[in-house]
DNA sequence: CGGGCAATCCCAATATGTTGGTATATTATC
DNA sequence: GATAATATACCAACATATTGGGATTGCCCG
């Protein structure tokens, strides 16, 4: 339920923001990114998730990282902080690194090679591209069974492998996922 | 004229992408967010721009300060690392924030009434690009509700307004509005 | 030949979004 | 001080999307 989830763990309003819009950018089948407290880490019952935490914290997390990493979830240490590296203090259950464009990237392929049903790559069918394309452009799935002279239950069906193969869930995903790839007119 | 445009000068590209992120969606007119080194803003002849540098560099900018104001640029110190303030060092040229986003909003509103030609060309409000911004991330009305911590309804009637403003009924097509007016990250 | 895949169709239950109302408090603006 | 805009909240009915099954046909390939 929650693959291609996210959880930023950090005190940082602006770097809370900034994590977010990375993680949103990098089509990546991230789709959802909450905040949290470092508290939540032993409370939830997160699976699949990566989580992105401020070294500030991590101290707390290592205590729980066994259990975090047996439900499916990634944890990344995220140093932000020149003067303070903790980098030294390397655990196996969490993956440092430095507030740099290049390890974050690096971070989040590792992500995507480590959670198998989050697909990079995009293997959709003629059909599929064809729906997908309708999808971004607005059309009810209605609609579309209607341009396409096929049933509404294929158009669903057409969706569901769509949503599985790309691990995008959401409409906007969706949308934004044709507009890069050229489906869709997107000017400027 | 660079009026509505603004500068960050941050080692962090976290940081960056999150002042970006919040610069470009808070519907202050702000369209242009560029990025900068320290060096730059001796060398630069920048007009009414909004420079947002971290105080790591605040020394270096504040021996041209005096210059910088004079043409018509506001410095805005922002103090990240939470065991390194330097905000007791004021100084009438730079002012000096915390990292924290009602400080931040605090600022850009002083830059707004400071700055009297940039005005939002924008129709929508403040809370609906808010809830315009997240619809485009693929949060659902619930979520949407649960962290701007309203209720369900009002984001609804916050939707209403939105689509009966820009005159965009879809989902996608909303998406694909953020998009162009850079509410939500769309990159490559 | 048999396995895999693409394309098609169907159902039921649940979740979510849309539409068209009404309504109040606060804040700007004239 | 009146007016407009904004933000907030609620309801009912309806429309649409999602989820989790199951199923058939034709086609390519090893």
């Amino acid at each position: 339920m929650q693959t291609g989830n996210s959880v930023i763990i950090h005190s940082s309003p602006i770097i809370q923001q900034g994590l977010k819009s990375i993680l949103l950018s990098r089509n990546i089948g991230i789709t959802d990114v909450m905040v949290a407290v470092p508290e939540d880490t032993v409370l939830n019952t997160w699976k699949n998730m990566l989580i992105m935490v401020d070294t500030q914290f991590s101290d707390e997390i290592k205590k729980h990282a066994k259990v975090i990493k047996k439900n499916g979830n990634r944890i990344v240490g995220i140093e932000t902080a020149v003067f303070f590296n903790k980098l030294d203090s390397c655990s196996d259950d969490i993956l440092y690194v430095h507030d740099n464009l290049d390890t974050i990237n690096q971070t989040l392929m590792e992500y995507l090679s480590g959670v198998s049903d989050v697909k990079s790559d995009n293997q959709l069918s003629h059909r599929e591209i064809e729906v997908l394309t309708m999808v971004a452009q607005g059309y009810s799935n209605k609609q579309i069974a209607g341009q396409l002279f096929i049933s509404i239950h294929t158009v669903i069906t057409h969706r569901k492998n769509i949503t599985f193969k790309l691990g995008i869930k959401s409409i906007p995903g969706l949308t934004l996922y044709a507009a890069l790839n050229n489906l869709v007119d997107f000017q400027r």
